[in-house]
RNA sequence: GGCGCGGUACCCAAGAGGCCAAAGGGGGAGGUCUGCAAAACCUCUAAUCGUGGGUUCGACUCCCACCCGCGCCUCCA
């Protein structure tokens, strides 16, 4: 296998990946805030990491991730207090919400699961030794970090600060900062909001503390990956640097990526802009957790991807293809065809496609190209069962490429329908049993012999309804699947 | 204004000097198979790869200019 590059958003250029500690990577995603819904345009990111972590453990890393989830800001405060609960109670709706559309889009549970509120004494001891050495200093209560101190700030973002003048006393909102520059590590109490009674005083963290102070806590002062959306990069991804390093004195991450942002309309996704769509909100439309996962892991993840229905159901096709592909090939390999024992002939194809797979992969995971090598083998093997062609070895050795193809794409895997009915979105009632479709199809047969297609296709009408689809094969057999 | 990502067929999208008279998916048209379907397969569906210049034996790919979309620069995945 080749090598593997990511687009690094530090240096601006692809880089060889290597990991810090042989065998072993180190990751830090920023998760969500907890304080809504997570829409599909967060999921996108979320999608993209997940891609990342499976691609990497599929390589044979030992995969160490944290999340974050982020439980404590202005909003959270603010909508906890207006619905009378506690911040702990009013997020953890959320966070319930957001592992359970975890689970629903197939995102590996990262090793570990941070909650701000968790690490408050963890964020003051950072501060605390921030203020020790300089780097952070009081004003009106609240703590900020000193920029001044920080020569390579703007590293990551490639902005240019010289315009704003270091050292000039700047009245930036209420607060009062030493340079304009300079943010919140450590905010203030304020008369009648939740705050946490500390070393460095009563108050509550900044938004970028969370970040630092729990990626260092467990994963150490440099990790190999730093994950997130674009939108992060300035300020909060800015301020982790500065803020961990000033307090480490070593390199915070050495490979950040960032994900492009979802749009619609050709227009960022986002709750402000009141264009966002749930989960939840797609699949009370009939769409389903694959077809989702598939579109937003089929995009390249630097790239923008405008979100449409259309595209979401050209997604769910894609996906059928792939399914169907699978099923086929389960068949192939019982059906052992009985042809004469031609070894299997598809072997050297089905390497070489994989081999394809990988490369796509390790091209700053281009998702794209990966699943052109898999159709194509799609193609070329439906095409060899067609005439007959295909051999129960290859049969086995295509399943499990299929299989290390959805270690990573995750849509092949899980009944939808089932997952959707559980959520009480599935339009029938309950699901026919295996075996009453069974009966019914044998019914079906029956009148086929006795050339009674009119009984015949009503009977495939009905189970239409019910959400099975039943495939005449040649041999005569009956295939069936759940819609 | 600064920084960044894009503009490739009806839709999504790969490719980034010759292997491209441009992958893959979806859709559409026709066909094969089938009692009918479904699935699958076959054929067709890009001759300005945003526009105009330039470099080169050769450019979708490099350079310059311009046009258009999106994002960040304030909370945001």
């Amino acid at each position: 296998m080749g090598e593997i590059v990511f687009q690094n958003t530090l240096s601006g250029r692809k880089e060889a990946f290597t990991p810090l500690h042989a065998g072993d990577v180190r990751m830090y995603t920023c998760g969500p805030t907890v304080y809504d819904f997570a829409h599909i345009g967060n999921f996108r990111t979320f999608v993209f990491q997940d891609v990342l972590r499976r691609f990497l453990r599929a390589r044979g890393f030992r995969v160490r991730q944290v999340m974050n989830l982020t439980d404590v800001d202005d909003r959270i405060i603010q909508n906890a207090a207006a619905a009378g609960a506690g911040i702990r109670e009013y997020t953890d709706r959320y966070i319930q919400a957001f592992l359970e559309d975890m689970r629903l889009l197939h995102l590996e549970m990262p090793e570990t699961l941070a909650r701000a509120t968790d690490h408050i004494d963890d964020m003051a001891a950072l501060v605390a030794q921030l203020l020790e050495n300089g780097f952070a200093y009081r004003s009106d209560g609240s703590i900020y970090f000193r920029i001044a101190r920080f020569p390579c700030y703007g590293a990551l973002s490639k902005m240019d600060f010289s315009g704003i003048q270091a050292g000039a006393r700047v009245d930036v909102d209420r607060y009062e900062k030493d340079d304009a520059r300079d943010f919140a590590l450590w905010k203030e109490h304020k008369p009648g909001e939740h705050f946490w009674e500390t070393r460095i005083g009563p108050g509550r963290p900044g938004w970028h503390l969370e970040c630092s102070t729990m990626a260092l806590k467990y994963l150490g002062p440099t990790l190999d990956f730093h994950t997130g959306g674009v939108d992060l990069v300035f300020p909060h991804h800015e301020n982790e640097i500065a803020q961990s390093e000033a307090a480490t004195g070593q390199p915070f991450v050495r490979y950040w990526l960032h994900a492009e942002h979802l749009l619609v309309n050709g227009e960022k996704m986002s709750k402000s802009a009141g264009n966002f769509y749930t989960l939840r909100d797609l699949f009370a439309r009939g769409h389903r957790p694959s077809a989702i996962r598939f579109l937003l892991a089929s995009v390249p993840y630097r790239r923008q991807l405008n979100f449409t229905f259309e595209g979401l159901e050209q997604a769910a096709s894609s996906v059928e293809r792939l399914r169907n592909f699978a099923a086929r090939l389960r068949e192939a390999r019982l059906a052992d065809s009985g042809a004469p024992d031609s070894g299997a002939p598809f072997a050297p194809r089905i390497v070489e496609a994989e081999a394809r797979f990988e490369a796509g992969l390790e091209d700053d995971l281009n998702t794209a190209q990966a699943l052109a090598a898999v159709f194509d083998l799609v193609r070329e093997i439906n095409t060899a069962i067609d005439r007959g062609e295909f051999a129960a070895a290859d049969a086995a050795a295509a399943l499990a490429f299929l299989g290390r193809f959805d270690a990573i794409f995750a849509v092949l895997g899980g009944d939808d329908l089932e997952t959707l009915r559980a959520l009480g979105y599935a339009e029938s009632g309950a699901p026919l049993a295996d075996d009453d479709v069974a009966a019914r199809v044998r019914e079906r047969r029956e009148a086929r012999q006795r050339r009674d297609f009119e009984a015949a296709d009503r009977i495939r009408r009905e189970l239409a309804e019910r959400g099975i689809i039943l495939e005449d094969l040649k041999d005569g057999t009956v295939r069936w699947k759940r819609t």
